[in-house]
DNA sequence: ATAGAATCGACAACATGGTTGACCAGTTCG
DNA sequence: CGAACTGGTCAACCATGTTGTCGATTCTAT
């Protein structure tokens, strides 16, 4: 995540002598942006798993979700703990606490693998895939309330500019704990 | 936060045959907003951090950035742990857990009330105020460099687009980390 | 003035979700 | 076949949150 990071970029602003962008940093603070978009994001999570609650899933967290996000990525068959971790760029003990954990609430299953006698096929429950196919359902509704606030294009304008100026790769990790944590 | 919610919309558009948005939710599937905002999110606080580690920082957490601006918005005279926690949302322990923290790593110190013998004044060192200021300075060159990607028109047309389409209390909350834990 | 209510900080117990390290049981490969 | 890798689990630990309790202090209202 260092990689892309251009340290002379930043000497250039705290030098107030040459600056990079166009605009002076004093007429839009940098320190709002990473502001809103975490509102905006939180004001979605938050929103989905209120109306999650009241459609039957009130135990459902946003972790929960990342992780049935990863159990179904790998495919019908099922996924391995140790493949959620990896999706998921947690440890596979960290992975196998949390698959625990959607096991005891129903949302997911563990199955031998006939195929290999080391693993532990992890599978959505009829549950795990309903709240899935909600979460989707309610994502579009909220998506549909943003464009009738602010119209199709700038919505379609915000989601082309992150596309933009966000890395392909990290766009779609799913791995939303980890980050806060430890070193 | 459930309040703003309206359930309607969300019928409407799980309901094919009467859909809110303009434009349908197949097009744009909803689901990628929320990781895109994310992802920017993520990408700006990595690259912060990464670059506070580099400038004499590399302890400091996300977290930890969030607090120290709580306890600065104490003003001068320093904040208590109970306000702290009120500004962070989380109960007045963890506060307290978070600010024990902080001055184990230097950046804030403890002192006495002298008007209430109650009150312990939590007040940012020389280096909590460092980092706030490299922080803010940081900020402003990851802005510079969104800005001359997407241009600054684009720029601002995100952020005007988010600050009209957040909650205007929720924006500038500063819990940051509770918002995925316990129910 | 004083009794009762509210507030602050601290301690304890616990939940959650992350980390390492170690280890065993299987599988794969040279 | 034996070595090396892989998957799952156990154990210890850390960071952060939560409740509940409590003593000390301050505020408030009679």
């Amino acid at each position: 995540m260092v990689d892309q990071f251009d340290a002379r970029n930043v000497n250039q602003v705290v030098d107030p002598g040459k600056r990079v962008s166009p605009e002076p940093p004093a007429d839009r603070p940098g320190f709002e942006l990473p502001l809103l978009l975490f509102a905006g994001f939180r004001t979605l999570i938050d929103r989905l798993h209120a109306e999650l609650a009241r459609q039957g899933h009130p135990d459902v967290r946003p972790a929960h979700g990342f992780a049935l996000q990863a159990i179904a990525a790998g495919g019908p068959g099922g996924a391995t703990a140790s493949d959620v971790g990896r999706r998921l760029g947690v440890s596979k003990q960290a992975a196998g606490k949390t698959v625990d954990r959607l096991v005891a609430l129903a949302y997911a299953e563990r199955a031998d693998d006939p195929a290999d006698a080391r693993r532990k096929l992890v599978r959505l429950t009829p549950r795990g895939v309903d709240v899935l196919t909600r979460s989707a359902a309610i994502f579009d509704a909220l998506r549909g309330q943003w464009a009738a606030t602010l119209g199709p294009e700038r919505l379609a304008g915000i989601e082309d500019g992150l596309r933009t100026v966000v890395p392909p790769e990290t766009a779609f990790r799913l791995d939303a704990t980890s980050w806060l944590g430890a070193p």
